[in-house]
DNA sequence: TCATTAAATTGTT
DNA sequence: AACAATTTAATGA
C-alpha cells in the first residue's frame, strides 16, 4: 500500500498525448512551444498517489489517459471522495496560485498517463497568455460548483442517486472535455469512486438505464440525458 | 481475415 | 464474496 509519491521516469509527451491536452490549442505558437518543451508525462499504476496532502506543489497536473480519484480525509478520519478525474482534466491550479501545499490526495484508479507542467512555466503562461488565463479561470469557476455538488452527493444516502450524480459530475463538458458521450469506466472503478460495492453500483446502473438516463456498455457508460442525471431523485 | 484462446468485465446469487 | 455468462483483446495460421 506504500506507493511512491510520484511516478518514476518522467519523459517528454508524444504527439498523440499532446493532442489530448485541451488548453495547448488555445495558446500562441511561442507559448505553445514553451509549454510543450516543459511538459512531462509519466505512468501511474492503480493505487499510486500522484500527489498527496502536504506535499509541496511543483506541477500543474493533467490526465492524458486513464482515471484518477480526488479525495481527502475529513476531521473525523473518514475518507471523502470529491470527484473522479477523467482524461482531459487538469487540476491543482488553486494550490499553485497560492503557492501552497496540496490539500487533497490524487490516486490512480487504473493505469493512467499523467502530464505535469512545472510551476514556473505555469506562472509564466498566467502572466502572458490571455487564453491560458481564461482556461484556468473557467476551471476554477466550474470546480467550485463541483465541490458544492460533491457535498450533496456525500450527504445523500440513496445509492442510486449517488451513482447518478457522480456520473453526471464525470460528464462535465467544461471541466472534462475529453470524455464525450461515452465515459470509459468499469463498474468496479465507479464503485471505488462512489464508495459503494460493485454489486450495488451494478443495480443502480440498471435502474438508471431503465429510467432512460444512460446506456450500459461493456467497460463504459453512455449518457442519454445528462440534465436528468444531474437532478436524479429516488421516488 | 478468420478462428481459437485468454483475459477482463458484467450479471446474478 | 463467489460464480457463470458475456465481451473484448491477443494470438497464430
Amino acid at each position: 500500500m506504500t506507493a511512491p509519491s510520484l511516478r518514476q521516469r518522467a519523459r517528454a509527451p508524444s504527439a498523440t498525448e499532446l493532442a489530448g491536452i485541451p488548453w495547448l490549442a488555445l495558446l500562441s505558437d511561442a507559448d505553445r512551444q514553451e509549454a510543450t518543451a516543459a511538459l512531462q508525462v509519466g505512468m501511474a499504476e492503480p493505487g499510486d498517489r500522484v500527489c498527496r496532502t502536504g506535499a509541496p506543489s511543483n506541477y500543474w497536473f493533467g490526465v492524458v489517459d486513464g482515471l484518477l480519484k480526488m479525495s481527502n480525509v475529513s476531521l473525523d478520519g473518514h475518507q471523502i471522495t470529491y470527484t473522479g478525474i477523467p482524461p482531459g482534466a487538469w487540476f491543482g491550479e488553486g494550490t499553485l496560485l497560492k503557492r501552497e501545499v496540496y490539500r487533497y490526495n490524487i490516486e490512480a484508479l487504473r493505469k493512467s498517463t499523467v502530464a505535469g507542467l512545472p510551476i514556473e512555466v505555469f506562472w509564466r503562461l498566467l502572466e502572458r497568455s490571455i487564453p491560458f488565463n481564461r482556461f484556468v479561470m473557467m476551471q476554477l469557476n466550474e470546480r467550485l460548483g463541483q465541490f458544492i455538488a460533491a457535498r450533496e452527493i456525500d450527504r445523500n444516502n440513496q445509492p442510486d442517486a449517488r451513482v447518478a450524480r457522480s456520473l453526471a459530475a464525470l460528464f462535465h463538458p467544461v471541466l472534462y472535455p475529453g470524455v464525450g458521450q461515452l465515459l470509459r469506466i468499469t463498474q468496479q472503478e465507479l464503485a471505488w469512486l462512489v464508495g459503494l460495492s460493485r454489486q450495488r453500483v451494478n443495480q443502480a446502473l440498471i435502474a438508471l438505464q431503465a429510467a432512460g438516463l444512460i446506456r450500459i456498455e461493456y467497460g463504459g457508460v453512455r449518457v442519454i440525458d445528462l440534465a436528468a442525471l444531474r437532478s436524479y431523485q429516488v421516488m
